[in-house]
DNA sequence: CTGAAAGCGCTTACAG
DNA sequence: CTGAAAGCGCTTACAG
């Protein structure tokens, strides 16, 4: 009989059964820019851990964008996906209401909001700005800069402030020159580092919040015939593939982001499936992988 | 009235006017590998497209698994997506029956299968490979080598036609050892350079299917101390962001990624809407842009 | 012009 | 255990 109905091409309607069951299996995820390699592992393992539990996932990309951002979030609700995954920049104070009252399950991945309840995925970024910071201290340098990311995202937020503590914790005094702001794309880095590298006084190593930061901060240095690590020592964040690279060599803290993105999956099915608890808070440990862009300072800088 | 349900916090649910109009302004977008930066643009470009005109995408990553991509045509089949954007490898002769008889809306995007009736749009292949075997040959390398795609793929069949087309009418007799397979991935193309770097008579020059795969050749040769242009010449296909990196500088050809999702989507919601005619097939032309990584053959090697 | 009813295609609780 | 009926929340064609 259902042979029958197969052979017939007979197709289970699930706009019906969701309808009916009040269940869509569908999980949004809403990421900041699906253009970064970072985000575009996550959002692999992401997909495929929720096409192994039966979801699908519907893409929303914010470009960083809070009123693509709002405007996703209310869709999503009307499409009455079973839960979100959110992985762009923080939430405005409306959109953050509207999901506290409609009660569907959100895991924030890689940001903390504390005004919305949910179970949060992430990566102890703290103790990764602190490894890469003292990585570079015990090499002894003491003019660190910093590129940061947006300040809308709380990761960027708790790197910058464990590189300060980091700093501070070695005695070394934060000159705020050495602060640049950045937004993760491999353009702004190399911003930054045109910034930086132009200070009467610039840094002998540079810190930045992501990789892709950092390889435009190592291109900006080849350009002004600045040799890696000899003049100028770099480290990144995320370890993604290009950092790898012999032209790269990167030294950089290394996520692990598969995990994360699997890890988020199952904590949100949890949680939509009634199979979850009180409220979890899940932070992967980051470690160092050095490579070949750090080195002592250049002896007339040194100390 | 309407002001005050709002207030209320009424959502209109999707799913019911879904079942009722028969319309789920939903598209899924099918593609091999979203970690590879050239999907990722496109889908960034799909996705803002479609968002301006009422869609959500769904998106699914077949990782090129036959079984997966089966998966997904079937499960987005029964949640009644409005069309679909194929950007995967090609597809299975059941998938193709399924999606003629069930006449789902569907653009190919890169790949032109001629057994299903869809609309296309795409690149000029066999245009650009041969721009870039012109260049090399106009440089003096006879020793072309190329490192192709999947074979499941269109876009690598007409690339790697057009690469033996250009060589034959330049007079060149095609080597093939010369040839060796990739898929896409930079360790793919570094994984072939060991060998074509390897052969008694190696190539002078590498022409590789993308350029992922012609920055990992740039890698192995990097490892090999072999210089590039001087000692080997390499063009790539697509022109990612990466090629631009002061550190890369790779000749390549320019696919404008932006536009062909843009395009998709428009073609595609034209077909769902009723609002277009005869099938489409649009290619949009590439071009060479050209830096640092072409030169003409070391001299011990030229003719 | 307004308002009640039918129906989209399922699932599930209930009657036989 | 089987089968007919109600209902999920909309839209739309139809009666008043």
């Amino acid at each position: 009989m259902l042979e029958v109905a197969n052979r017939l091409g007979y197709r289970a309607s699930t706009t019906a059964r969701s309808l009916r069951t009040q269940r869509s299996w569908t999980i949004c995820m809403l990421v900041g820019d699906i253009a970064n390699t970072y985000y575009a592992e996550i959002v692999i393992a992401v997909e495929e851990e929720a096409w192994r539990r039966g979801y699908s996932i519907i893409l929303a990309n914010t470009q960083f964008s809070e009123t693509k951002q709002t405007g996703y979030v209310n869709a999503m609700l009307d499409k009455q996906v079973d839960g979100l995954i959110l992985a762009s920049h923080n939430l405005s104070g409306r959109d953050i209401e509207i999901l506290n009252e409609h009660g569907t399950p959100v895991v924030f991945l890689s940001r903390f909001d504390p005004k919305l309840e949910a179970d949060k995925v992430g990566v102890e970024n703290a103790q990764g700005a602190r490894l890469a910071v003292e990585h570079l201290l015990s090499f002894g340098h003491r003019r660190i800069a910093f590129i940061g990311g947006r300040q809308l995202t709380t990761a960027a937020y708790e790197r910058y402030n464990s590189y300060k503590e980091a700093l501070v914790n070695a005695g070394v005094e934060l000159d705020p020159l050495l602060v640049a702001p950045g937004n993760y794309s491999q353009a702004s880095g190399a911003e930054a580092a045109r910034h930086l590298l132009s200070l009467p006084n610039p840094p002998t190593a540079i810190f930045c919040a992501n990789d892709l930061m950092a390889i435009g901060v190592i291109g900006e240095a080849k350009l002004r015939g600045i040799p890696i690590p000899e003049q100028l020592s770099v480290v990144g964040f995320d370890n993604i593939e290009m950092a790898e690279h012999p032209l790269i060599q990167l030294t950089t803290i290394h996520v692990p982001r598969a995990e994360l993105g699997q890890i988020a999956v199952s904590t949100l099915c949890n949680r939509i499936e009634g199979k979850s608890g009180g409220l979890l808070d899940i932070r992967l440990a980051p470690h160092l992988i050095s490579r070949a862009t750090v080195a002592p300072p250049p002896l007339a800088k040194s100390v």
